[in-house]
DNA sequence: CCTTATATAGAACGACCTTTATATCTTAAA
DNA sequence: TTTAAGATATAAAGGTCGTTCTATATAAGG
């Protein structure tokens, strides 16, 4: 048994708080309390409350990408729309209020830069796999249309926030469809 | 005297520390230093941390939008365009990391819903802003259109974070160009 | 059986937080 | 000159925070 499953508990409890309430805004008190564990027992899993935080930034990135690749591979024709559409629906099941990266990286910056290195390079993955897209698709601008996707999710991922994840989908897919067919 | 100086001050210092560090990971103990004020002067102007907050966010709202009006106003003729560039070069100056206002949004969400509804409010204000801009332009889809303007400058802030305002500003001028001129 | 790892409850630590209280000082208008 | 408001310094209350400590319990593996 590699991870206990005490550890998962915690991990668990102390992702969806933190995204619920940011990082600052949960005690470990809480955490321990919604995990159901002693205090020593997350002690003994992550040395401080800050390597708890990198811990659920890793777990949510591989989560993010699972899910993401998983979807993304049924459609293969047009991968851009697809990721757009792929993405749209993690919002509406895991992301419905802002990204943990982003403000990871916000709440930590010239404070921790082992958390923030963490979220920075989550996003900096996101702008590669559209590059690797972009490429395979052959595009002579095919850097510049990477950064319009990246930017596009951004966009999409704080509207959410906004709308809801439904109605900012709808606009992002309306968008990313001028973008693709679109001359250079 | 309507404003004292010291008002000023204390409001100036919080919207420079709570923006760079985050609603909850600054003390009013810091905010009172860096404003040179005593502690029952904050309490004299405003009656709580979370006073404060709302405070900080009007006077930041009216910023953005007396520095937008001031610029946007300038050229007439293509006022997305223009609206874009704009809120690029604020981004320049005054946010070179991510949105107070989602923060705002995602911090308090559940917890004080005075804070939170003025962040929201600012956010719909931004929509229609947009919406009056396209409806002046008469297209047919103009509400479609705000939407889209919404989302690429919410993901241009985004952006600036990842990579700076210059560069997240020159990849959503392209997008946005795309969009207007671009078949509904 | 013995060892080791993992878990438990509960108290306590010092540091920091927001807020309140008290008492003094400056200043400008009435 | 008196008055009232604004600002000051200092202290402390009351709470929460992250973290550590102690001492005990359980269960599996060699």
């Amino acid at each position: 048994m590699n991870t206990s499953v005490k550890k998962v508990a915690l991990l668990n409890a102390a992702e969806r708080l933190f995204y619920e309430h940011g990082f600052r805004g949960v005690g470990l008190k809480q955490i321990i309390r919604e995990a159901d564990v002693a205090t020593m027992t997350l002690y003994n899993h992550f040395s401080s409350k800050e390597h708890l935080v990198e811990e659920v930034l890793k777990q949510r990135e591989e989560r993010y990408w699972s899910y993401l690749d998983a979807l993304v591979q049924e459609e293969y024709e047009t991968p851009f729309l697809f990721a757009v559409k792929a993405h749209g629906k993690w919002l509406e099941e895991e992301s419905y209020q802002g990204d943990m990266f982003l403000r990871a990286i916000e709440d930590y910056a010239g404070t921790n830069n082992d958390i923030e290195n963490i979220a920075r390079s989550h996003k900096s993955r996101l702008l590669r796999y559209f590059q690797t897209l972009a490429k395979r698709i052959g595009e002579d601008n095919s850097n510049d249309l990477a950064h319009y996707f990246t930017l596009l999710l951004e966009g999409t991922t704080s509207m959410t926030t906004l709308m809801g994840a439904e109605k900012a989908t709808e606009y992002s897919m309306a968008m990313a469809k001028k973008i693709v067919y679109s001359p250079s």
